[in-house]
DNA sequence: GCCTGGCACTCACCCGGCCCGAGTGCCAGC
DNA sequence: GCTGGCACTCGGGCCGGGTGAGTGCCAGGC
């Protein structure tokens, strides 16, 4: 176990490195910090945060850099959330109530988020799976051919294109509109394929195979579309760590650029009712090119369930509690706007 | 006037310095090209290209690097577009055709443009004003609350709330919905207004202030909407240029999240069709961060007429030929999709 | 008149050596 | 267990010479 005083040396070397970007050296410390302590004990210290692996050196006589193993226990443990200043949040809030559409909020929220926190903004599309029904819309464009519109309660659209097997009376069609939207509107995802189940024993023999070529095709696009959508921004932010970052700014582009890695990324987690916020350090990332940033991601949604994620990436060296306080807060505010919309 | 030789100089210093980004000597261009003239010579060819304006020194005894100008009269007289590959097609026609939705659709030609090119892809989505009314949908949500859906050629979906003056009966939805449709199904947006104009008259009074309600909600979906979309791919290659680059690579991403700023660039020379190529070199762009960098852009539909637009942004040092080739290429392919779906 | 080979000149870049200073580890003393 | 002192390390900045690619100019030849 750590002294109380090694704890508060390595939370002054985070500080002071994040700030900086530089290595710290024990002479800097004392006087940056009231550690009441001489540099001399400082660097005893600092011997035993690097044996424990908190720490590091660059190269030998230089000062010390924490290890992800030192953000780690200074995530977990020393730092708080910072909240935000009231200013602060009066900009979220009047930045997010313009948005007229779902494809406008997470727009706005990405810009915001990445403004906020001076980093890369990753906003995770709502999910289908724990939505719910607002309306199934059922167009006849041909006489065999239809257009299955799906809206859901986050406001989300989803068409398809339907080819029948035979032509669908227009009666028919009303019908089979007014009966399914009667059965699944306000319901989850999930159920809906139990509702609809024996839907087409209903129908007239000839329009049976149409009926379950609809229903078949509007459950695979339940399930299909679970394949989330997300959104980036403030990628112009990875170049303020251009100093010793140049070389690492390629596989992060390349990460982010694989939303299949970042959803992932973002899914990890999603225990505990998904909407605590996890915060990934360095290796702790599965994905290489992200093995020098870290990660903060918070569920956020209409209700107490989290709907999606959001989340920024930045290099392991950025300012944790801070950038935890936005996160955290644009995730409340999100979720109101698609509560009240 | 400057004669072929000189011509032939410019080309090959343009060709060696893309491909090497290097800047080349007299030397060096007589050994890789058949000038059939001595360095001597060449030399003082280069001297007048330099006093001309086509090509520079970055420093005193350095070779020469094309100027903006340069590429300009390379672009203009010196180079074609060069035809891709049959397998390059191949590979793009297999790549776009398992496309399922329109997002999918630009998702995939972003990549595969950004892939093809070694650049950032910028694809706009299809304009809504040129594009027709394939349906109109209303729904019911509340008594006083309709959604309305609408759905163009090109497999967009726009949906907006509207909140009613006063409820509004089934019959009399179901009423506009049928008339609303049949005037506008198959027509241009920019034709809707005049086609919609006298339909609240038809109505009973008490409905008539609902019916304008919805209508204005219609035409300004149709205005606002061709505020436009765009999707961007391969930020990565950016880093390609990385040796003289780095302190240009912040502008350029910041360009890049500026969507006005894009849409604003490839909508420039909308006239002539639309369809046509337009090559904008370095200082030609308007935009401030994007001073050091191409763009290439060219119009896709599926018809004659140009329905968005796609493109690259790369450095001005560029394989000019080759990213053309490919441009057009996809756009093509683009647009039979389009076209097809 | 245009092309050519020769020649002197100019810098950007590389390399090695040097100094400097921040930072360290260790130790003896309080 | 903390402190001040001390010798040591080593990365980074600075200087200076050598190198080579590239240039401009000039006199001579086709």
């Amino acid at each position: 176990m750590l002294s109380e005083r090694r704890l508060e040396v390595l939370r002054a070397i985070v500080q002071d490195y994040v700030g900086t970007e530089e290595p710290v050296g024990s002479k800097a410390l004392t006087e940056r910090h009231k550690l009441g302590v001489s540099p001399a004990t400082v660097r005893n210290d600092m011997a035993v945060l690097e044996e424990e692996g908190f720490i590091a050196q660059p190269h030998t006589s230089a000062g010390r850099i924490p290890t992800d193993k030192g953000y780690r226990l200074f995530v977990d443990r020393l730092a708080g959330v910072k909240p935000l200043s009231s200013a602060e949040r009066r900009a979220i809030q009047s930045f997010l109530d313009g948005a007229v559409d779902l494809d406008d909020v997470v727009g706005r929220t990405v810009r915001l988020l990445a403004q906020l926190t001076r980093q890369v903004a990753v906003v995770q599309y709502p999910s289908l799976t724990r939505s719910t029904v607002r309306h199934v819309e059922l167009l006849s464009l041909a006489p065999a051919r239809l257009m299955l519109v799906l809206i859901t309660d986050t406001g989300r659209v989803e068409q398809r294109m339907i080819d029948c097997p035979a032509p669908f009376g227009d009666a028919s069609l009303a019908d089979l509109r007014a009966r399914l939207n009667s059965r699944v509107v306000g319901r989850r995802f999930a159920d809906v394929p139990q509702l609809v189940q024996d839907l087409p024993e209903s129908f007239e023999p000839e329009d049976r195979g149409a009926v379950s070529t609809v229903l078949s095709t509007l459950l695979e696009t339940l399930v299909e579309e679970t394949e989330e959508r997300l959104m980036i921004g403030g990628t112009a932010n990875l170049t303020r760590f251009g100093h010793d970052f140049p070389l690492t700014i390629r596989p992060v582009l390349e990460a982010l650029e694989e939303h299949v890695v970042l959803l992932k990324l973002l899914g990890e987690a999603k225990e505990s009712g998904g909407m605590s916020m996890t915060v990934r350090i360095g290796h702790e990332n599965a994905h290489e090119g992200l093995n020098s940033t870290s990660v903060v991601a918070v569920g956020y949604g209409s209700g107490d369930e989290a709907v999606a994620k959001l989340g920024v990436v930045g290099p392991t060296r950025m300012d944790y509690p801070g950038t935890m306080g936005a996160v955290r807060a644009v995730a409340r505010y999100v979720g109101q706007i698609l509560a009240e919309s």
